[in-house]
DNA sequence: TGTACATCAGTGAACGCGCGTTCACTGATGTAC
DNA sequence: TGTACATCAGTGAACGCGCGTTCACTGATGTAC
């Protein structure tokens, strides 16, 4: 293929860490690097000329899910929310790892974002944090809608 | 080594069903099939001498961690809580694998026990289940010890 | 502006490693007489 | 109760596969003149 302009090849890396923070959320962080890159319409050779490892990937399109859901989402979180969706993966990484920094902070910011006068963010968050985990693991049965539900009412109720 | 008495075979099998539900907890059930027999005390190539597949044993330490949950702890569940602690694993197996039949029947029977008079059971089980999770992909900082105060202080609450 | 050459983003094959699983083997247990 | 033999739980080496990472190579891009 040759070499790519540098507007081109900026693109792409872009398009990586795109690609990536939905996966991962979608799929977790075990997706390999090939099937990563194939989604992005590269081959995986070329991963390292861009990112130091996939460890640093995984940074990188943490940090990028948080900015994304905190200025933007809201009620169309529940397949997307990185809170959520990456909750797994971090508590598997090592403690001093960036992905791991960059989770916890999103998670601080996300709940201070919640926080009303009457309720305290942090419970709401878990509130609606374990239901979309639920919800997931049991999806496919009806308990999966019941609980998010029964979540929805309750934060409704109390917002 | 050489064959070991049925009585002692039995014994060895539950040992590993043991291992394996509070291995899987802790660590996901991404830990190795040698590892797993290591930690209990055998070699691993006899596991298959006593289980179909790893598949099958992920099947049975689920079945087994939400027998010894409901009938036994409550307070002591924050790390060994099957509900939070395979919620991810679950999430990614596929939707007809027994292991997830059994893990939503673990939740539901769970969900049933915590329901009080005025309040409803899988929205106190959210709310748990989100602050285990959240606690544990966020341990080392201070804001994980604040998710489990915060959610600890509105579930004694409204309980 | 045109030309010659160095750079380097992306390619695809290959490497090393860990994992789930298989298999030939061992020898104490269980059983038939 | 004792003896001969078949069984089979457990062992440890090996297989096949997928994954993260490396590497020689390509050829269009960027640059020096």
């Amino acid at each position: 293929m040759g070499r790519v302009s540098q507007a081109q090849a900026e693109e792409n890396r872009r398009r990586v860490v795109d690609t990536a923070s939905r996966l991962f959320r979608e799929q977790g962080t075990h997706i390999s690097v090939a099937d990563l890159m194939k989604a992005a319409g590269l081959t995986h050779g070329g991963f390292y000329k861009q990112f130091a490892s996939k460890e640093a990937l995984i940074g990188e399109a943490t940090a990028h899910a948080f900015e994304h859901l905190t200025t933007e989402h809201r009620d169309s979180a529940a397949d997307g929310c990185p809170a959520a969706a990456l909750a797994a993966d971090m508590a598997r990484e090592p403690e001093d790892r960036e992905a791991r920094r960059v989770y916890t902070e999103g998670v601080g910011d996300f709940a201070e974002w919640l926080a009303t006068e009457d309720e305290d963010g942090l419970t709401r968050l878990c509130t609606m944090l374990g239901a979309l985990v639920l919800a997931r693991a049991t999806k496919g049965s009806p308990l999966s809608e019941q609980i998010l539900t029964a979540a929805r009412a309750s934060l409704t109720a109390t917002s």
